[in-house]
DNA sequence: TGTCGGATGTTGACACTGCCAACTTCTGCC
DNA sequence: GGCAGAAGTTGGCAGTGTCAACATCCGACA
């Protein structure tokens, strides 16, 4: 007889990794960075206290997956405000309050970057969306030898508006004030 | 005859409290912010792992005084920096990278500001260092009403310092790098 | 000067966590 | 059709934060 019929949970799950990465995300945005424990997370997908360790070897590479998900989505953000320097400010302030909790875990002390190469990587894509824009000229190819160089007014600008998101996102500016200094600001030279 | 000779610890430690946030500090120095737990900084202080609680209601509680004495610093470095609002700038970044798990811990997500009015005074007392400098006027005498008014000129030098020593301090910049942007930009409008 | 209340520190316990090891169940490939 | 290995489970261990009950000591007050 039919053994997967629907009165039953099967065995596997279909795609475990992409629950309990949204699981994770899930918690992350509710509760902050702190409730995010292996063990709820299983119970939000419904699996048992270890099945993650076969998606992710510990606690930090789950986090990892959800804060470069985050990159994925800034990026978006960052690209969707076309060409405009100022609007991609807005667009950076608007992820960092948005997605507080997130966010803070992508630029946090929680997670060395060094020890997940694929979240330092889609930093690195996040920050290129920027720089494309503000160092003026567009990011020829792919060659990744020279992905490292980043121009000056780049950096400029990506301290500026990470600034004034950090100190949002951690209560000491109100979104209005760091709103209307970069507008003020301009943020260009 | 006497007991309190030196043969034998007292019951009574003297100043645990103070003891307790040096072993915290010490431990968040060398070890990061996940290695500072309550009994692990009982153990450094030499008392029993319920010792802290007559002291600190809570682990947030104990970090969050050692994040305050670490607003404490900096803004001892800010004022040693005198008038110079690039001096400043170059203080907060040294301050950033001499003492950076707790910078991290001060400016990350693990303490809600709001939950401890003692940490967010420290953290105002130090900004209203860079205030004095950077909206060009002295902050005359100690209104405490009027203490939430920063001007706009330093809400952009924040920024901007906070933005490339947070990126510095995540690794994501070099002070090299972070240090030379600064200086060219010059943080005055 | 003696004593007693409260501050300080200790022991014991509980629920929770990350992670390891051994086991079971299922799937895709030869 | 069967089997290697991926995917998920159960059980366990050491460590953690926090609560409750108890022990010890200091200082104030009679």
């Amino acid at each position: 007889m039919a053994v997967s019929t629907s009165d039953k949970a099967p065995y596997h799950h279909g795609d475990l990794r992409r629950s309990l990465l949204d699981a994770a995300s899930g918690i992350l945005h509710r509760d902050g960075i702190g409730a995010v424990s292996l063990r709820e997370v299983a119970r939000a997908a419904g699996v048992s206290h270890n099945a993650p360790y076969r998606h992710f070897p510990s606690r930090d590479a789950l986090l990892a997956g959800v804060a470069a998900e985050g990159f994925g989505r800034l990026r978006a953000r960052l690209e969707a405000a076309g060409d405009d320097l100022a609007a991609m400010g807005e667009a950076y302030l608007a992820f960092a309050v948005a997605e507080r909790p997130c966010f803070l875990l992508m630029f946090g002390s929680s997670l060395c970057k060094a020890d997940f190469p694929d979240l330092a990587g889609a930093a690195l894509e996040a920050l290129r969306a920027l720089d494309r824009v503000a160092s003026g000229r567009a990011v020829s190819g792919g060659d990744a030898s020279e992905s490292r160089t980043i121009g000056p007014a780049t950096l400029r600008a990506w301290a500026i508006v990470h600034g004034f998101a950090h100190l949002v996102a951690d209560g000491q500016l109100s979104l209005e004030a760091a709103s209307g200094a970069l507008a003020a600001d301009g943020t260009v030279p």
